[in-house]
DNA sequence: GTGATTGGATAGTGTTACTCTCCAATAATA
DNA sequence: TATTATTGGAGAGTAACACTATCCAATCAC
């Protein structure tokens, strides 16, 4: 398959082909000759997932090389790969110093009785997210709090339970589990509020 | 207060805040003079919801304006104005038109029992992050989705459990509880996760 | 009265994600 | 074999975005 076919098959325009081989999101094709390289299946589920990273989770394409680095080349801790997923995912924030560089979150943590390590990127996004929610006038109770952990710790428990064995589909499982389900849990919960409002609004009628 | 105080008081330089009341996200001051206007309390708070959504919450300026204009004119019907502000939100996905344009979605929502406006923007991201997950190899089952969608009810439940009464408050709560607390739910899963991967590691040394 | 600040308009900047153009080398077809 | 099309690779160009800077005449503060 040449670069064309490839494109066709991915439903892409070339330039965009050429484009994820030059930023390294997608590997070279074997080389046949100065002006000729062959592509395979492998490439075209590449492209659907290059896609699906940048065009639908909405990454860029610094963020997705870096996941698809993580998947290509997953070393041998599950514990510190899934710790540079997170980092390379959004939201971008910056590593604080000094000490309790995040109150809001530690404290948050504290009260759902959670361990977590400091140098863990969600930390220093949670902190933001709580801090945004309350610049913005509308603080997480304790109560919330509460119960958004709960039910999350039974989400994860659930996907923590089906991780594959296999050492590399486990690490693809939560680098890509944790970039490709996120959508779906936003959407699922925005699709949720709908349900219960349209219940709502039935008995008011 | 004149724009040099509000922005100091912001934590902002003065060009983004012109910048900002030129994009119509900050309300303008009272004018006192041609080349004069006055800024109260009511412009910081503002400034800082900006803030909170275009950099904690990651909106474009566009995206942020959308939200504003609903909270700031909510209309008198709570349900279309959920709808409009979940397709101010990312992820954007274009309406699709022909019969069945949302088939994973459909038999996704089904499956759960859930009522659903084929017109809600979230049942179009729903799609997109299903076939994104599809397209990437890691299919959502049928198992997953039964958790996932009984757990984000119970969350939705809560929320609309604590919807203030008073109807601009309750636009105000829903719209801004879309935008400002998934962030919130993403890293909070992201920090159960390492929680449980925590505990399994330390069981297996 | 004079230097600083203001609102408002316009232009410039750096980044991002493509998209286009060009080229000589090669492949496909007549 | 001749000729037309396509290729990989490199570079430049583009459009959108979120600021940021500059200018200006009108006003303000001292």
């Amino acid at each position: 398959m040449r670069i064309s076919a490839l494109a066709e098959a991915a439903g892409l325009p070339v330039a965009t082909v050429k484009f994820y081989l030059r930023e390294g999101l997608l590997q070279p094709g074997v080389a046949t000759s100065a002006t000729q390289a062959s592509y395979d299946e492998s490439h075209v589920r590449r492209l659907r997932l290059v896609r699906a990273l940048i065009g639908s989770v909405g990454l860029s394409v610094q963020q997705a090389r870096a996941i698809l680095e993580l998947v290509d080349d997953p070393g041998d801790d599950l514990y510190s790969t899934l710790g540079r997923a997170v980092e390379a995912l959004p939201p971008a924030v910056e590593r604080r110093e000094g000490d309790d560089p995040y109150p809001r979150a530690r404290a948050a943590l504290a009260a759902l009785g959670q361990v977590f390590d400091p140098e863990y990127a969600a930390v220093a996004q949670l902190e933001s997210a709580l801090a945004a929610a309350e610049a913005a006038g509308m603080p997480i109770s304790d109560e919330r709090l509460q119960q958004y952990g709960d039910l999350l710790r039974k989400l994860a428990a659930f996907d923590l339970e089906r991780m594959p064995e296999e050492p590399h589909a486990a690490v693809e499982y939560t680098v890509l589990g944790t970039a490709l389900y996120e959508p779906v849990i936003v959407a699922l919960r925005r699709l949720a509020h709908q349900d219960q409002a349209a219940r709502l609004r039935g008995i008011n009628r």
